[in-house]
DNA sequence: GAGCAAAGTTGATCGAGGTCAAGGCGCATC
DNA sequence: GATGCGCCTTGACCTCGATCAACTTTGCTC
């Protein structure tokens, strides 16, 4: 009868003592629009899970019935080609809806998503998310600005990869991991903690791990940034802006 | 009154003969689902350019207030950077909607758009495209699964360039184009007529004119497709598709 | 801490494609 | 036909980043 029954095992219900009413990410998201009896709803409705780093939200190739938002922590999503090797396609942040691409266009996902560090995540079944996108007009403008936005992004990725140097590729990736993984402290330093691998920035800039190590230890000469593991520490921020705007 | 008043010079209005329900790119478009009174309120209210080659229907920077839709021709999006290079992003075939990206998301056009050859577009204005959506929820989820369907090609896009030899990008880019411009003759030769010039599919593929001739010149050496200025005349679609799927 | 696997770095080398400069070629105008 | 003007192609050269192969570091298990 109730949806809910069908899907995953207890341990991943809802009632994680978290509504959606005090859900930070759900503000400024796709789902801020939503309130009163259907909020209620939603969060009558939604399944959470609680996972680990690791854990994989859905394999490439399965069918898509649903769409999982993130509430915490980070999530990869990485596809496969023929030969089984991986490709981290992008990084997606609390508040983002995962798989959604798949959801409208129907059929099979086309990558699989992961997550990067502990998570929240929560599952929203097929018929739940047409409520909320034909009962509030919101939420419907929100995904499409999302969906309008991330084309944007992808626009802008492709120009990076082929006009744009190493350098300014891995300078603009540091950036843009800045608000979300960046902590500065009270001199100004900023630290960044890289929720991935190199083989997987390296993906991410469309370049190998030996390219991005070169890169990084150019940087750290010059006393752009330094280097060391996943932490990076940025110690004059216009020195990274600088690396943006060399060439045409 | 009347927004069509507002619009344009009367000789790019409406009454071009051609009423919706007669449009060949409607169907199989986002358009397709719309039908009776929806259908004639559209063609209503739409707005009718009939245009020449090179003719710009917005440019960069100015704001957006509606929708354009192509109903026959070819579009080209094209973006200029601070220093007035221009990079041509895509193509839009009839049927498609342009600076949909704007509309949703807001704010001024980040490209400009132009026609390639003698086309009809239709535009319509903001409120009316509200309409359609609002009323019509094939619309809505056609625009949602074109919009999906965009970004699964920005990725592609992105993998193309960066892990791909440049005769396999230029391979794939002939068979994409092959729908639209591309005319099959008795004896099974295809012949493609390029609506773009070298330096446009350049920027396409995110590569240099100059290489785009080296590897045109080296398909034709290996008997893969003949150049002739914008004609390729390709005799054996089996040795064209060979090329995509050499590497991993 | 020893042992080991995975991740990251560094060095040496190579090649695809970018860059610059010099011709061809089509096409309009006169 | 001559002139001029874009567009395209070719050649020569060079650079950035890929590749392959060692080596180092990190992190995990016992």
């Amino acid at each position: 009868m109730d949806a809910r029954q069908a899907l995953g095992p207890a341990s991943h219900r809802r009632r994680d003592g978290l509504h959606c009413d005090t859900c930070a990410a759900r503000c400024g998201s796709v789902w801020g629009a939503v309130e009163g009896a259907a909020l209620d709803h939603l969060d009558r409705n939604k399944i959470v899970q609680r996972v680990e780093p690791g854990h994989v939200l859905y394999h490439q190739g399965t069918t898509c019935h649903g769409l999982y938002v993130v509430q915490s922590g980070t999530v990869a999503v990485r596809k496969f080609d023929e030969s089984g090797r991986s490709v981290l396609l992008r990084l997606v942040l609390p508040g983002d809806a995962i798989g959604y691409r798949c959801f409208f266009n129907g059929g099979r996902y086309q990558a699989q998503a992961e997550t990067l560090e502990a998570s929240r995540v929560c599952y929203l079944e097929g018929d739940l998310v047409q409520q909320m996108l034909s009962s509030n007009p919101g939420v419907m403008r929100g995904m499409l600005q999302r969906m309008a936005a991330d084309l944007g992004a992808a626009e802008e990725r492709f120009l990076m990869a082929t006009r744009r140097s190493m350098r300014a590729r891995l300078a603009h990736a540091l950036l843009e991991l800045r608000d979300r993984h960046g902590v500065v402290d009270d001199e100004g330093v900023l630290t960044l903690t890289l929720p991935i691998s190199r083989q997987d920035l390296a993906d991410l800039l469309g370049t190998r791990p030996e390219t991005i190590a070169r890169t990084t230890s150019a940087l750290q000469k010059d006393g752009v940034a330094m280097f060391h593991g996943r932490r990076v520490v940025i110690q004059d921020l216009d020195l990274l802006l600088d690396e943006l705007d060399e060439p045409v």
